[in-house]
DNA sequence: TCAGCCATGTAATGGGTTACATGATTGA
DNA sequence: TCAATCATGTAACCCATTACATGGCTGA
């Protein structure tokens, strides 16, 4: 009862891990915890503990193997690789459509549109705020930018694929930047419109 | 014993269904299942039986009350208002700062990211799968704002604000759109590239 | 000396999705 | 006649987050 037949097939997550893999170098779960911290996590970031737990399940369906690697001055570890039932998964994965309903779910837009109970300085402020979070996240795919130059830009081996993850960020951020500019400036013309408006 | 202790705080999705309530309008939970299939629906899209159920702990903790009213010819309904202990609530959530972690989670960068796995004509397709609804999207959002401008155009009561959400849409559906123009051009130069490398 | 990294987990909680269920009315 | 709209829910399931736990080594 190894293999038990799930119902349900595995969560995204599984096979976010299991891509992690397909460098060509046997990782541990902790080395995959460093990789969500990195550039990863700016579209991809499960927590520590779940990776953990869905590494267990990973190795229960057999779609990794694990070895032991002892270790002095070093906690030991445990490495994984991808079974041949592991690549195929991931590949019917990888190629798999993807839902439009991608990308939803913004609270900070969701207070936007509730904006008729807060004050303009109040939404201005939120405004702001936005911005300067696009800002900082522009700030942060601009310097992932350059250490991808020095080691040899983009077409470097494996890593010309995370670099057009990195360009939506950047296209994106400039996006938010923008358009927070442009409602900053329809807020203060509504302002004086109003201003104006009133005898 | 109406009201427990909560030691959580209410979810994000509670405090979206209570600002429905902002509008001036007793609502049903049939009516907020229609808004939130609405312009809603871009940002924000809980499912019905959520909203339903979240209904009825808002009405348990008191921040919404509920009257019954009865319909010939169609199905009763229980509609609700906001009580002031909601609204206080309301405008504590709507004050309070949002994380930087809104909007992660993309699946389609997550397996962009693993490009490397898939042949240029793959990439290719998702590449296009991914322009080809940003299009529609912004075909959508288009839309919508033909119907705003019909309205009265944004700076009709209440319209302003879902407005400004919308033209976020609009910008970053157009920002999707040209970035996935960029990124097929890098593949066409890469993929040259690569044939005029080999000898 | 002390923070931070390495390394791997458990426990509790709950938010959220999908599927299922019901049934009258209305307009194409 | 038949699909869509109005209207409200229940049940099952599970993904995911937060908090907690442990402990040796290393460099500032």
């Amino acid at each position: 009862m190894t293999s038990s037949t799930r119902t349900t097939p595995l969560p995204d997550t599984s096979f976010g891990l299991l891509g992690l893999l397909t460098f060509g170098q046997e990782l541990s779960g902790y080395d995959m915890v460093k990789a969500v911290e990195g550039s990863l996590g700016f579209f991809w970031a499960p927590a520590k503990s779940q990776i953990y737990s869905e590494l267990k399940r990973l190795k229960e369906v057999g779609f990794i193997s694990e070895r032991e690697v002892a270790q002095a001055s070093r906690p030991d570890k445990r490495v994984y690789t991808m079974t041949p039932a592991g690549k195929e998964a991931f590949d019917d994965w990888l190629r798999q459509g993807n839902a439009v309903a991608e990308e939803v779910r913004s609270i900070f837009r969701l207070k936007l549109f509730y904006g008729h109970e807060m004050s303009d300085d109040e939404v201005r402020t939120k405004v702001l705020e936005f911005r300067a979070q696009a800002q900082e996240s522009l700030e942060s795919y601009t310097a992932i930018e350059s250490t991808i130059a020095e080691h040899g830009g983009p077409d470097a081996p494996y890593q010309f694929y995370p670099y057009l993850t990195l360009t939506y960020g950047l296209a994106h951020a400039r996006a938010g930047i923008e358009w927070a500019d442009e409602v900053l400036a329809r807020l203060d013309a509504r302002e004086k419109s109003r201003k104006g408006g009133k005898r």
